[in-house]
Order: structure tokens, then C-alpha cells, then sequence
DNA sequence: AGGTGTATGTCGCAT
DNA sequence: ATGCGACGTACACCT
């Protein structure tokens, strides 16, 4: 990783142009080639940047970056503060638990958690429009279309409608209800779901996570 | 600007759980306190971060940064490579050009070029259910919701048809159609429009930057 | 504080 | 390559 602090002025085009005037800041250009220019504040993201892969021309003064659509970072450097260059060495790779995936192997498993009845079709059933997270069908057999959210709001209602709408026209699976799951429903979401006929049930992270396998049924 | 190079373990726990096994990377602390990890690969983007405002406690070996969302970064530093200060000074402000905003100024003054003989009623009408980018007349006094994108996309069709669902309740306001515009249009976002009885219009954006006032009308 | 929309979103996965 | 959904999305702006 390249670090380098300095008095630049940068322009950018490509998917829209941007210019930062002259200023103190801090250019980092990455082992895969990245580029990021970032200032003292505002954000954790940089103010301009260039993805890889690109072509970096380096000049005395200036930093040239280009990539193949046509986009170019140019930096104009004043003056130079620093110019430091170290080895990571590798990158040991990043782990992550708890986000929607979670939930979802959970409710996999206890789909009964959801609702009482409801009984595993397929996990992420691949329609023309997109995945359903969970096909399911309830005891009568009609099929019921699941939809997982972290954090239920609107447009987590609207996908899981066209879901139901394209799965309706399907003869193997017609009829077809929804319910939108998620640990916690915002009010437009439950009043949208509502009106739409599609359930909105709340249910709880850690309880589930005590739930290793599917509950025995009392009777 | 702080910058920290060090061989280092992470752990973040908040909206997931996250933990970065020892590596060398970077640490940037800015001005406003925000916090990023950055190690030299994959993207311009840190791997793990926590963002203003938030509360640093550094001690020899570590770096605790919590907010008050009960998110913990915590970061162990094992070596430390370099630890560096800068003072960046004033940043003049980024400046864009570009963005659907502007596009949305240009096309508010000439709606016309959306389609012959639209007038514009009201720029960013707000609703209850969020703000339509412009609400016009046509010539024959219907009411026309106008919903504009960089790119257009299924998500902006579906959320132009919410506005128009709510419009039409209004009878102030009713009858209403829709006009979905963008610089390029995607073969979906326009079928799903078209299907809804929405016109899907792709616009130039250099030809409109061109026309500084309303074209005058020949007529 | 909460809701909604934008973003040079980025990223990953399936087709 | 394109389509589609998730993301610790972050962020600005309006009610």
C-alpha cells in the first residue's frame, strides 16, 4: 500500500464529473490498484476514487488514472508531504456471521417458527424475476412465498408482491400466499403488506438461534 | 489525519459480527473521529469501520471505538509499523455535476422535452408516501407524475407506481399518468413500465445542459 | 427522531 | 455480461 499526502487538486469524469479543489489530503493506491483520495472529514469514503483494474500513468506532478469505460481520475500534485510505500503482506480473509443469510438457514430449518404448519418447499427458488427466499407449503397445501429482511420496510414488501404475482400465473404453484418476516417491521411496511393481503410476522434473532433443529412436534 | 500502520487483530460487533485475523493494515482515524481499517486489497472501501460520532479509548496495544448504537470496534495492535499526523486543513467543498438533481433542474425547466406541451405544476411534490421528482399538466389538463433517474431501473418504475396509486385517491389531483424518465432506460425497468400504462423516455443529458431557457415554441 | 430517496453506491451470486 | 438483491449500506433532506 502506497500512502501518499499532498497538496493536489483533482478532477473527475466519468459518470458524472467532479472536482476537488486544492487542497491537503491523503492519496492511497492499493496492492490491486485502487485508487482513493480522501480529506480529513465528512466520511469514512473517500471524496474521489477509481476502481480496479485500471491504468495508473504517474508523473512527477500528476496521477493519471484510467479504466476501460472511459472513466479518468486526474490528480495534479503541488506539492508532495509524504510518499510512503509498505508491504501487508496477505490479507487473512474476513469473517462475518448474524446478517440475512443467518436468518434465513434459521427459518430454513423452523419454518414452523414463521407459522404454525408451514413446511419446507425450497430455500431461495429461482423464478424469472429473482430468488424467493422460502417456498413453503401449509397444511391445506396451498404454497405460501416467504420473504426475509433483516429490517422489514417498504421495498422488501414490494419485491416479495412481484414474487406472488409471478408465482400466481404459475399452475404448479397457484395458489400462492405471501408473508414478510423480518425481526423487526416498520408500520408503512405492515400496513402496505396489510392491504396486499401478505402476512407481516416479527420474529426474534436469538430465539432462533437456540433452536439447533426443528422442534418436536408435541404431538 | 492519523494514520496508523500496524500489525493488527479486529473485531467488530453491532450489526453483524465481524472479526479480522492478525495482518498488517492500515488504520485512518480523521478529523471528525471516524474511524477505518483499509488493508492493501480488494477495494477502495475499508473492511471494517465505525463512523462519527463515536468514542475512542486508545491504550498501548489497542484501539476501543463504540458508539451510541452499542456498535464495538476493537482493535488490537500487535506491532505498531508507523503512526503518522497530519493537519489537512480547510477541505473546499466537493463539487459535482451530474447527479439526478440535475437533471431533474433542467427537465423542470423544460418539460417539454419530457413530452410536447407539459407544464410543470410543482418541482419535488411531496406526498405522504415521499416526494415525486416533478408533477405536471398536459395540454388537455391532466395531471402527469414524473419520476426521473440517472439510470433507470425495476425499483424506480415500481416506485413511481406507488406515487400514482396515491395521487389518484387525491381528487384534487386525479386523473393522473405516469412518465418514467431517465438517460437510459433498461429493457425491464421499460417493459414493467409499459405494461403499467406508464411512458418510459430516455433524454440526453448534454442536449439539455445545451438549452439554458425554455425552447421557444414555434406556434 | 423517523421516513424516503440517492449513490461514481459496492459487492456477490445466479442465469 | 447482465440481472437482481443485500449491505454494518452511508448520506442528505424533508416532515
Amino acid at each position: 500500500m502506497r500512502l501518499i499526502v499532498a497538496d493536489c487538486t483533482v478532477n473527475y469524469r466519468g459518470r458524472l464529473d467532479a472536482h476537488l479543489p486544492r487542497a491537503h489530503r491523503l492519496i492511497m493506491i492499493k496492492a490491486d490498484g485502487c485508487v482513493a483520495i480522501h480529506s480529513d472529514g465528512g466520511a469514512y469514503k473517500p471524496m474521489n476514487w477509481m476502481t480496479s483494474p485500471n491504468i495508473l500513468v504517474e508523473e512527477d506532478d500528476s496521477l493519471r488514472v484510467t479504466n476501460n469505460d472511459d472513466e479518468l481520475l486526474e490528480i495534479s500534485i503541488h506539492c508532495r508531504i509524504s510518499d510512503t510505500n509498505y508491504d501487508f503482506g496477505d490479507e487473512p480473509s474476513l469473517q462475518k456471521d448474524g446478517v440475512e443469510a443467518h436468518l434465513q438457514e434459521l427459518l430454513a430449518i423452523n419454518p414452523q417458527e414463521i407459522q404454525e404448519g408451514l413446511v419446507l418447499v425450497k430455500k431461495e427458488y429461482y423464478t424469472d424475476i429473482g430468488p424467493v427466499d422460502l417456498l413453503c407449503q401449509d397444511p391445506t397445501g396451498e404454497y405460501v412465498a416467504v420473504e426475509i429482511k433483516r429490517r422489514g420496510e417498504i421495498d422488501g414488501v414490494e419485491q416479495l408482491t412481484r414474487y406472488l404475482e409471478f408465482i400466481g400465473k404459475d399452475p404448479d404453484h397457484s395458489p400462492v400466499r405471501g408473508i414478510f418476516v423480518a425481526q423487526i417491521i416498520k408500520p408503512q411496511a405492515k400496513v402496505l403488506a396489510e392491504s396486499r393481503g401478505i402476512a407481516a410476522i416479527e420474529v426474534d434473532y436469538d430465539h432462533l438461534r437456540g433452536l439447533r433443529r426443528p422442534q418436536l412436534s408435541l404431538f
